[in-house]
RNA sequence: GGGGCUGUGGGGUAGCUUGGUCUAUCCUUCGGGGUUUGGGACCCUGCGACGGCAGUUCAAAUCUGCCCAGCCCCA
């Protein structure tokens, strides 16, 4: 008897877990995060990861609309930049593919394979595409002659393909990738640098709209872009005390340029190398935002990423249905003018609804009653913050929009703090924690790689922006003004 | 990279240990109708499932193998 109890127990250990069943308590994100993670996606229907094919998920029409968002706030940064918006085929031939040899070997690990073309097999097989350096940079030694072709600055937002073996986690490690990147070419070292900075100023503003906190690095050189001189990475901190990497900026100097003949004539009709960077992002960022941003009762936008900034919910009363749908109507009428609202005049009961809103991360509810209605109020709910007040109809589009402004500022305040409250100084890898590890570094790659076996962490690099710093290296003891920082990451 | 666990309607589950009684349980969701509406209301009614393939057997949701998918732990 007590031997089937066990049995029955271990059978069933993933489901007791999930006795509670979510959608109706709220779930501890602190405690289970995996499945917190997990249920926010399903209840605010963002993506459906039933799709049979491990990490190819489908995006439901409410994660997609944040994800165009998204990907609106990164196009108008770079198209306002001068970059051009491209979009080149899926498929690279495997010749063009390996002609970078380090490149290739930073990727051959996990790359999809088109073989055949309905009953034969491919004489020159075809990889799909797990970044575009190798699509893209036989074209630009066609469109790049002279040094008035440069800069040339193109960025493209389209699925990439990577083979992963570990477990697949929405959004955050995936085999089809929603990706971002951004190449540019330039006449000299100095002007690809200077596009980098440009690359640093863009992603401050696009993490404020996503209220993502975040830390610039610079990659150790054993774990920098493969075929890069340099790269940097921007990571934020996610809750489970885990770094997530959210953007990538590297310099290839003219490694790629060499490989794929990319040069250009100067003025004074010299053939010389164009130097090259990439900008790089992905779904990861709404991935991070579900993270950090999200509560017990789902998902937290922030209002310059959320499909719907307000949702007008109408209370209905016997015999007034007709006159309060009016009301709502003409109050839905009004807010369009400033924010992004949907009125909500399903015949469910109100309760209901802001269940469901909230699961959503809809940034503001205004509610709309015959209480309301006798006092020429209405009721607003912030979804940060839980609070409630009563605001008076008039001048109510400006007053929510500040609102929404305000949260928008509370949220990147809140999240900034908890990366800082989560960044240590430490002196002793034993001391090593969940958060981000800030420690001395004498600069030795062996030292540098001492740091992640033994601590498990992964190395994120030295900070882009100095910091002071005395000191000793954590491993060596030697002294040392440079700091490091390592995390767990994902 | 190494180890472990799980797969039953859309979601969560009972049944599996000891094969037959399964025409597969319950909750929820969903469709239709009514009633209601300031935090998941209620009543009536209806639809809906054993991951795939092969094997063992008179008989498979239940046992075995492989595959696919999901999850956990360690490095």
């Amino acid at each position: 008897m007590a031997t089937n109890l066990r049995k029955k127990m271990r059978r069933h250990r993933n489901h007791i877990i999930a006795i509670v069943p979510w959608p109706r308590h709220p779930m501890r994100k602190d405690e289970e995060f995996s499945e917190w993670y997990n249920g926010v996606i399903d209840r605010a229907e963002l993506s459906d990861k039933r799709y049979p094919i491990k990490g190819m998920n489908v995006w439901r029409p409410y994660g997609w609309a944040i994800m165009k968002l998204i990907d609106q706030a990164i196009r108008e940064e770079f198209d306002s930049t001068g970059h051009g918006e491209v979009n080149f085929p899926v498929l690279i031939p495997e010749t063009e593919f390996q002609k970078e040899a380090e490149h290739v070997k930073g990727f051959e690990g996990d790359v999809l394979w088109v073989t055949r073309g309905g009953l034969n097999e491919l004489d020159v097989k075809l990889v799909l595409r797990p970044t575009s350096e190798t699509a893209m940079y036989p074209m630009f030694k066609l469109w790049i002659r002279s040094h008035a072709d440069l800069p040339l600055k193109v960025y493209q937002i389209v699925p990439v393909f990577r083979y992963e073996t570990k477990m697949t986690r929405s959004f955050m490690r995936v085999r089809e990738i929603h990706f971002f990147e951004a190449h540019t070419a330039h006449a000299s070292f100095e002007d690809a640098e200077q596009q980098i900075r440009e690359d640093l100023q863009m992603n401050e503003r696009i993490m404020r709209l996503l209220a993502l906190p975040y830390l610039i690095s610079r990659r150790p050189d054993w774990d920098k872009f493969p075929g890069a001189h340099y790269s940097l990475g921007a990571d934020t901190l996610l809750p489970s005390g885990r770094a997530a990497q959210l953007a990538t900026f590297h310099h290839y100097r003219d490694n790629f340029a060499k490989v794929y003949d990319v040069t250009y004539e100067t003025e004074k009709g010299e053939h010389r190398f164009v130097h090259q960077t990439t900008d790089g992002m992905s779904e990861r960022l709404l991935g991070a935002l579900i993270s950090i941003h999200g509560d017990e009762k789902g998902l937290v936008l922030p209002p310059a990423a959320a499909p719907v900034q307000a949702v007008v919910v109408p209370i209905l009363e016997k015999g007034r249905q007709e006159e309060m749908l009016l009301e709502a109507q003409r109050l839905f009428l009004e807010l369009r003018e400033r924010m992004r609202v949907r009125l909500d005049d399903r015949d469910i009961r109100p309760g209901e609804k802001y269940y469901e809103w909230e699961a959503r991360g809809v940034p503001l509810r205004v509610e709309l009653g015959p209480r309301d209605l006798a006092k020429n109020v209405i009721t607003a709910v912030r979804r940060d913050t839980g609070e409630k007040r009563e605001l008076p109809r008039e001048g109510l589009p400006d007053r929510l929009h500040s609102v929404l402004d305000l949260m928008q500022i509370a949220m990147w305040d809140r999240a900034e703090k908890l990366m800082k409250d989560n960044t240590f100084t430490i002196t002793s890898l034993a001391d090593a924690r969940d958060g981000f590890n800030r420690m001395g570094w004498c600069g030795k790659d062996s030292c540098g790689k001492a740091i992640s076996e033994k601590t498990g962490m992964n190395v994120l690099g030295t900070p882009f922006y100095p910091e002071p710093f005395e000191g000793t290296c954590i491993v060596s003891g030697e002294p040392t003004k440079q700091v490091l920082y390592a995390a767990k990451a994902y």
